[in-house]
DNA sequence: AGAAAATTTTAATCTAGATTAAAATAATGC
DNA sequence: GCATTATTTTAATCTAGATTAAAATTTTCT
């Protein structure tokens, strides 16, 4: 590819792409969605798909890596902007949330990781891991910084992270929706965080 | 089957596959998982589901409305024990958890709705969102009775029951860890909705 | 405009897995 | 223990959908 403006044609179509395969594989799994619908997305044939991606693993493959990314993309920018450890978990909420809902979605679910290959699988389980470590060691600074109560680390992270991933599964594009699910789930997954006061 | 012996084998037998599936297809999805697959969990042939069941479809259908039924079980539990609207809130998602979590899971993750036929599908809908309004007015209740604080009920619902559905994606029958769930998630995901002092 | 490069389609092939029928085994109840 | 009923397997068939190669179309850039 030797034509800039070609490579331009082809980066926004991986886009676009990445962003149709996601929207079949979270409303109808990964192995339920065929070829075909993806294409139908775009208004292309399942064989134009092959120009994309080496294959369909492939396509999961990257959508899954992209939902990776955007997370952690939310991770990193909470801890940079954040103060404490309670504002830093409400700012990922939100950037995550943000991330979900806007312009950059739909993003893929990782809900079809024994599917991949292998090596795939565990860069992507890696990768997932490392995603709610990260988000767990926040809220335990929160703890440590006393802007959090005492409480389950690992078992908060995981209800909290089950709630926003379980968004596109009943979100699908509604701006309006959008906007409330923005405004609310920050404060909602955090409302029972706060330290009260008869706590030490 | 005029044999009654028979009839309980069958039974007992029908209530094993449609766990098997349903761990299966919690782990790689309904379209992910064959047949073959779900035998092997029992130590059958995939030809041998076809005694129990008309084919994989009405698999899927009776897992999901086995999932439906337990669901509304915890529901129904909760709404008759509970006093508050807080205090039935927290039961069912205890319950809820429980039955998740305990001896009759797994139970299948409602996430290829779409993959169902028509009819199957409209019907599983309608139980969900069941399911769903009567979680919200719970809290609803609880709004008026004073026991939870003033909130986005749907929102709020969709947090919690996301939270809750997604506990099968990373807890797969670990006893000790089912005992940290059930302790914690009522806590965690009500922890933000008792009403504060300074409410009204 | 027109040659080269990039993209898409058409038309095959190939395979996994759903489904079925007939045969083989196992369980039941007398 | 035996006849009957219930369950499972073996061995085919059938189909959707992934994949590929070659041909056709479209885009890029001078």
């Amino acid at each position: 590819m030797s034509r800039p403006a070609a490579k331009n044609r082809f980066n926004q179509q991986h886009e676009r792409l990445l962003k149709a395969a996601a929207a079949c594989f979270n409303q109808k799994g990964y192995s339920g969605t065929s070829l075909r619908d993806v294409g139908a997305g775009l208004g292309l044939t399942d064989a134009a798909i092959y120009y994309y991606v080496r294959n369909k693993q492939e396509l999961v493959y990257q959508c899954y890596l992209r939902a990776a990314e955007l997370g952690w993309e939310a991770i990193a920018g909470a801890r940079a902007e954040g103060g404490t450890g309670l504002e830093q978990a409400q700012l990922y909420i939100r950037k995550h949330v943000e991330i979900l809902c806007g312009e950059r979605g739909p993003v893929a679910i990782m809900s079809e990781i024994p599917s991949l290959a292998k090596d795939r699988r565990s860069e992507i389980l890696r990768l997932s891991r490392k995603h709610s470590q990260a988000f767990e060691d926040i809220l335990q600074a929160g703890i440590s910084d006393g802007s959090i109560r005492q409480c389950d680390v690992r078992m908060t992270g995981n209800a909290i992270m089950g709630a926003i991933n379980w968004i596109p599964k009943w979100f699908h594009g509604d701006a309006q929706l959008a906007d409330r699910i923005v405004r609310e789930f920050p404060l909602i997954l955090t409302a029972g965080l706060e330290r009260r006061e008869s706590q030490a």
